[in-house]
DNA sequence: CCTATAGTTCGATTATATACGTACTATCAT
DNA sequence: ATGATAGTACGTATATAATCGAACTATAGG
């Protein structure tokens, strides 16, 4: 029996402002979203920083929750990319706003 | 003797972006200062949406420690504003970005 | 001085998140 | 098949946050 052959990615429209600033709001989670907008695509693995595997699964399972990440199964791992475009047009400078901040 | 006089506010400077999200990332707060966007200055009481004083008491207190609304004390009441301006220059174009979201 | 009003502070409760070890699943290479 | 690797799922412990009643503080008005 297969479970995860792919995931299941949301819906813009059904993501809620709330929601995604929450998705944000995490310091680990923000590093993530830092570092897929520069490097366009990485594992899990790649963005741990030292943390544990369940650690990080969490994270990224929040922020695919919150229609920030996509993960595409490439054999063994998993690679995620910012949904940048489907973002913006959701939440039309926020993601500029948040990445562009300095401090 | 007394307390409360007046109020703190936080330097800009000193307030980090995860401080500012997971302030506005609470659907009350979110509606505070989306009121407050609209409204330009309102009393505690004129927000609380009947919502107890203890309750709204603490979402403020978030959003003042999170260098978003200034209170000024107008006898007995509490007057609330948007740091607009500050926020603004801290985190350039946040406030549009959360603010212009529909939905 | 007494009372009403607006908010705060305290404290307890409950809900929600985070952290992470362990066990498990899927894929790939040998 | 075996073993290695990448990540998930589960369970639990712990931390952080939300909710709100009750007691308190400050101000204004009679």
């Amino acid at each position: 029996m297969s479970a995860m052959r792919t995931y299941q990615h949301p819906d813009l429209a059904t993501v809620t402002i709330e929601h995604a600033l929450h998705a944000l709001s995490d310091p680990v989670r923000l590093d993530i979203v830092r570092q897929l907008d520069r490097e366009i695509e990485a594992s899990c693995a790649a963005l741990d920083g030292g943390r544990p595997k369940s650690s990080m699964s969490h994270h990224f399972r929040v922020l695919r929750a919150a229609g920030l990440v996509h993960t595409r199964i490439a054999g063994v791992q998993h690679m995620n990319t910012l949904r940048r475009e489907e973002v913006d047009k959701r939440f039309p400078g926020l993601l500029d706003a948040v990445l562009g901040v300095k401090g």
